[in-house]
DNA sequence: TCGATACCGGACATCCCTGTCCGGTTGTCG
DNA sequence: CGACAACCGGACAGGGATGTCCGGTATCGA
């Protein structure tokens, strides 16, 4: 039997190829639809029985988290470098168009749970690292602080989000977009003292 | 035959009360679940049979129409005040919870459809006078557009529905909220030209 | 070579939402 | 007073997603 990447079924160990194409396709459909796209359509996606899909990852946070982790990994190794900038980090926001937000609605909606909540911690702390760095380069203004930067994020994604989502006039929303990182730019180049 | 709320049916003619209490329990799930909310929760809410609810509003997007259609017949009773300012716009919406993100939600979603479309106008109506009333008293950037209200709203909607969503620690949520605010006051104070 | 084993894929039962349809009830009019 | 008509409520069929289960197949060890 042939599967639909033409690849033949070989049995107890397809290694940990059927792993990794369920992460791949996971990525890009949480990307394109959101959080809440069908596991069946990502199974299918990935060329790979539901079944796989389930045994590799129980159930849809457990992917998700899978997906997150990987990502924030990429993003990580992006910080690290001592050039990346408050504004580099919304630019990588608004590239990752709907990953970014689904990030953020899977860390508000299930924050308590114990397989999410890490990555909270390492968004946060990625968060903290680039402001210091901003404030030191006097980049952003004095009284900004990492809770405010992640606030921002969520904004900017959600607006993202709603870009790319497969409607209308994708022009009305561009400008939307490009006039709210104008508004937060602003809003984090010079915020005042509370 | 007497239904939930107690009311004998009165055949051919309920009068208007019928609608109306669709109208109410509508509104008010809008706002705690957002605009996905099955429409049978609503018709329960309500103490009407589905049937009924299709009757009066063929699809969710009729229902959706006529509970906005309405509020925002209030909103402009309050942005009639001369003394109405951007502020108390952005008050509004996070007063009115998941109510205002549903709107842009639906705003959004289906801007083509031409029962939609005329509530955009509305919403950029609003926007439209209010910024203009600010912009002449000085309590906000000179150049401040309506479109970057609409931005600041669309955003802080959405942060605003994540916090009155039912789960997790409302503490960080809140937090959030407020340095949203924070940061659209400040940005909206003070915009630079493009 | 041949059986045991582990994993794979997809069929399937289940659940929930949607939108339709129909029997029942109640005012109204002749 | 009786028949009509309008409206009401809820049952029900359709569609889609979820998560489980089982027959099938390739590899490994004897």
């Amino acid at each position: 039997m042939t599967d639909a990447r033409g690849r033949a079924n070989r049995g107890p160990s397809a290694g940990p190829g059927n792993r990794l194409a369920i992460l791949a396709a996971a990525r890009e459909r949480f990307a394109r639809d959101g959080l809440a796209v069908p596991l069946s359509a990502i199974a299918k996606d990935a060329g790979v029985g539901q079944g796989s899909l389930y045994r590799h990852f129980p159930d849809r946070l457990a992917l998700a988290v899978a997906v997150f982790d990987e990502n924030l990994d990429a993003v990580e190794v992006v910080v690290a470098e001592d050039s990346t900038t408050v504004a580099d980090l919304l630019d990588l926001v608004e590239q990752q168009a709907v990953l970014a937000p689904a990030l953020v609605d899977l860390m508000w909606q299930h924050q308590r749970d114990a397989r999410v909540a890490p990555l909270g911690e390492r968004v946060r702390a990625i968060a903290e690292v680039v402001v210091a760095r901003d404030r030191a380069a006097g980049l952003v203004g004095e009284h900004v602080e990492a809770a405010d930067v992640l606030a921002a994020i969520s904004m900017l994604a959600d607006l993202t989000a709603r870009a790319s989502s497969p409607n209308a006039s994708s022009l009305d929303l561009d400008d939307q977009r490009r006039r709210a990182r104008r508004l937060i730019d602003a809003a984090l180049g010079s915020l005042p003292g509370r």
